[in-house]
DNA sequence: CGACACGTTGAGATATATCAAACGTGGTGG
DNA sequence: CCACCACGTTTGATATATCTCAACGTGTCG
């Protein structure tokens, strides 16, 4: 729980706390890359933090395809928000391998009961996430192909930054044309071009599953980015303050 | 209070608990059309119930231009996320002349110290909205516009149903095309087109503020419309359980 | 009665989707 | 070690949903 909630501006877990939540892990486990975690609709009696690898929270249409409402990098609690709604609303995929924690509903509940500041904390982590839905939304409803895909690369290196897995510029981020294509709903085809003239332009390289922003204020400009739903604590070396 | 958590599948403020939270209101008072509550970045002191009326939660583009990201019905806590988060990432303002009731945070520290179970009760409120947010993401990147339009008047068939102001088929929504528009994330003059050919096809009629379903179920199949995540205790009526 | 916001309609422009095909490239097994 | 395979990427040509611009209609309220 080293990553979780690091470096925002919500409450966040004093060090015996996250004690506390490392201690309610019931097992710790890897799982393949693209593997379901579970399914929209089901009952949840259980909810995970990501430690290692990437995850997507998405929602089916009839034909089939996905549209992804969340992605989730290590330090997250994917799926926290499935204690107090029992029942999910989506369903839960890998990106890459994983590592995950399980941490069981009942444990959650005494630990809550034991340390109600705990609580707050929680709230506030479920809080992110819908923060994070609603940039979601600005992009999809209010930016074209070009302005999405830059608003993801800056939010997502924006993100791992504040858990160290970014240095401002470069990351790794396993996941395929067609993932883009699924979070921004474009097509695969789109993306490809799109990501062509960013590379052209000189703004950013998106290649064998690592990003390399060669203008991170030129991205987020592009991307209407505004890095204040993202909550986070320092806004370092980022654009549009 | 009374409206509030209104036939929810989530864990629902008993009588005794309504009445604390009424008692926590340290005024109502009624706001007009088009009217301002609260900007972005701003702190917040305070949290709204709606108790009559309509409003918007926001985000503008550099040119201005609003994504709708929530829309709210009687009974809807509308910011009450800000108390956790202390800033909003979005702005908030009325449609319609609206009555609402104003929770001071600092009361609300109160309720939560003497009674712990109620913040498991306004943590499940805030994760319905989350839910709703999900629900339009995948309206804004799934659908196309007569989808979207069916899609929203759908929820908002279902929501106001819950609430009591809908009886399944009709119901006041006083708001213009162009609202429709910054919701949709379509332009008024299409939004026009799209309302046309679903009055045409005798699935809906949007009218001088008050929407009449005349075929619920194409309406719900044309939105792909799957009330789950709107955590609705008795869907009844609904076409897709 | 006139003004102003909102609604309606038409013609043309454009971003993105769709269809189709070729091209890498990393992994696997013979 | 090479051949092959599957998957992801790249490119081109065409189709289409939605936008943009422009004008006109209509209801409501001072």
């Amino acid at each position: 729980m080293d990553l979780f909630l690091r470096d925002r501006t919500v409450a966040s877990p004093t060090v015996e706390q996250r004690g506390l939540l490392n201690a309610a892990v019931s097992e710790q486990r890897i799982l393949p890359a693209r593997a379901h975690l579970s399914d929209r609709g089901e009952p949840l009696w259980q909810s995970t933090m990501l430690v290692e690898g990437f995850m997507i929270r998405y929602i089916d249409d009839l034909e089939g395809c996905r549209q992804v409402v969340a992605f989730h990098v290590p330090g997250d609690f994917v799926d926290l928000h499935g204690y107090p709604l029992g029942i999910l609303d989506h369903s839960i995929s890998t990106l890459s391998q994983v590592l995950i924690a399980t941490v069981p509903h009942t444990s959650l509940s005494r630990l809550l009961e034991a340390d109600a500041s705990l609580g707050r904390i929680l709230w506030g982590a479920t809080l992110l996430d819908a923060a994070m839905h609603r940039g979601w939304l600005f992009r999809l409803g209010r930016l074209n192909a070009e302005g999405r895909i830059a608003h993801f690369l800056a939010e997502t290196n924006s993100r791992l930054q504040a858990v160290g897995l970014s240095d401002g510029s470069t990351f790794s981020l396993p996941i395929t044309q067609m993932d883009l294509a699924e979070i921004t709903s474009l097509t695969s085809i789109h993306v490809n071009r799109v990501l062509r003239s960013l590379r052209e332009n000189r703004v950013c390289v998106f290649r064998r599953s690592r990003v390399e922003i060669l203008d991170r204020d030129r991205l987020e400009r592009i991307a209407q980015f505004d890095p204040t739903y993202l909550y986070i604590a320092s806004s370092v070396g980022s654009g549009n303050p």
